[in-house]
This record gives C-alpha cells, structure tokens and sequence, in this order.
DNA sequence: CCAATAATTCGAGAATCATTGAAATATGGA
DNA sequence: TCCATATTTCAATGATTCTCGAATTATTGG
C-alpha cells in the first residue's frame, strides 16, 4: 500500500465525528445504513455529514449505493484490513513485541463469544 | 480505550512526515533512535523533527529518553496495540468479513519471512 | 407536473496544523 | 569555564480542515 493511500485513510478517520461513523459502519455491517439513518444516531446536520461521508468514501473505507431516495453506506473491509496491514509492516524488526499482542487481537475477534448474541454459525475454528 | 486517545493517536500518525518517523521507529525497535539520526535519516529540519516528535510522543506512541547529548525516541508497542483492538473492536457484527484477515495479519507478521533480509537469529519458530 | 423527502454542493468564516528562522537549553569534553 | 554538539522552544506565516446556511439535485407518490 501507498504512503499517499495511508494517509488518506488515517486521516480519514482521525476526525471524531467521522471516527464515529466508521465505527457505526462497522457495526452496522455489509448491509450499510443510509445517510439519514446516520445522521439521526450521531446528532449530525445532513450537510456536515455528507462532506464527512465523502471524505470516507474518497479515502476507500466505505462505499456508497443508491437505494430509492436514500443512499445507503457500507464498511468496505478490504480497506480497512489493508490499512491495518500496512500499520503492521516491518513491525518485527527482529522482534515479537509487536506481533504477538496482533495475534491476541485475532483472537479476540471472533472467537471470544462475549458479544456474541447473534449466534454466528461458528464453522468449528480450532482453539487457541 | 477513549474516542480521545484514539482520535489522538490516528492524527498522529495521519501525516506524511510523521508516518515516516512511526514506520521508522516501529522497524527500529525497542532500541529506539537518536532525534538527530532519524532526521538524518528522513531529511528533515531538527527543529520541524522535534515538533513532530512531540506529536507522537504527546499520543503516547513513542517515548523518549536522553542518552549523554542525545535524546533516544521508541516506539511504545502498547500504545500502538491499543489502537489497532479499538479500531477492530466489534468488526464482528454477525460476520467475520473483517475478523478473518486479522488472523491473516497475525500469521503473517513474524511467521512470513519475506522481510527477513537481516538475518533474525530466529530461535526456531514454528513454520507457517 | 407538483410537492415532499433524501441527500449533496457551494462558499465563507473560524479553527487547527505544519514549517521555518532565530534564540534558548542541556550535555560532554578540552 | 568555554566551546561544540544535540535538541527544543518560540513566534509568525501559510496551508488545511471543519462547520454552517443557502441553494441544488434526485427520487417517489399523488
């Protein structure tokens, strides 16, 4: 990944109300909410978060698609999950300090049930 | 961790120079470098370095500690872990789209040896 | 076609940020 | 103590960024 693309990332979500709908998004999942919807939950003016969506979407972090009047919002993982690749790079400079807490936030993910109220499928994952 | 300190963090890193000096800091380890070598090694003015230096360290994602003239600065693993759990804190809203290629990351990182042109003594790790 | 809803674009003003030269502080050695 | 090295602080300037009101575009239903 590209310096240039970083950045653009970083700072796109370097920003407290953007930081928030990035969250939201992410919670909200593939099926996205609408902007409406968003500016409703984050107590934002329309106007300020359409600059604000754009400023994601020009970063490549979520996407957006037409859908009736609304335009609906949605987490692009890739972007996400480059980026956090890219803040990871080189991070074992010979060393584990690093790399073994990145290994604990896989595992966290997904596997500590604590939030798992809607029973994902759970294809049997090994252990530890 | 708070939307603050994260917002905090993300800025910080969020510029060009800054990235640099990070990325620098993260492949020089716990060791750290002195201000001096890693402006030689960015070319930057001292003074600009030192602000930004302050940015970082003001984040908590470097540290610094003076060494006879010199002042050392290093990357804080924890800090930067922090982050990277709250920034894929609850990515899993019912799906892993964004779970699995966090453990892809993990793999990756200190088991990918791709990077390993400085030779790591690498007290045998498991393959793959 | 007209009105209502959903969202975006535009322009301006305020606020924040980055960079620079000059001056200041801290350390080590002669 | 005096000087050179290493780094920081300060003040000013220019560049970005954020937010907001007003106007605009797109879509649906009557």
């Amino acid at each position: 990944m590209e310096m240039d693309t970083a950045i653009k990332r970083l700072s796109a979500i370097a920003q407290d109300a953007r930081l928030e709908v990035f969250r939201l998004l992410v919670k909200a999942g593939p099926d996205g909410m609408a902007a409406g919807e968003i500016a409703r939950n984050l107590s934002v003016a329309a106007n300020t978060l359409s600059a604000q969506l754009l400023v994601l979407s020009n970063a490549g972090l979520i996407r957006a698609r037409r859908e009736g009047r609304s335009i609906i919002y949605a987490i692009q993982y890739d972007a996400m999950r480059d980026l956090l690749v890219f803040l990871t790079e080189d991070c074992c400079g010979g060393r584990a300090e690093m790399c073994a807490p990145l290994a604990t936030i896989a595992a966290r993910c997904c596997s500590t049930s604590e939030g798992a109220a809607h029973e994902a499928p759970a294809r049997s994952r090994r252990r530890r």
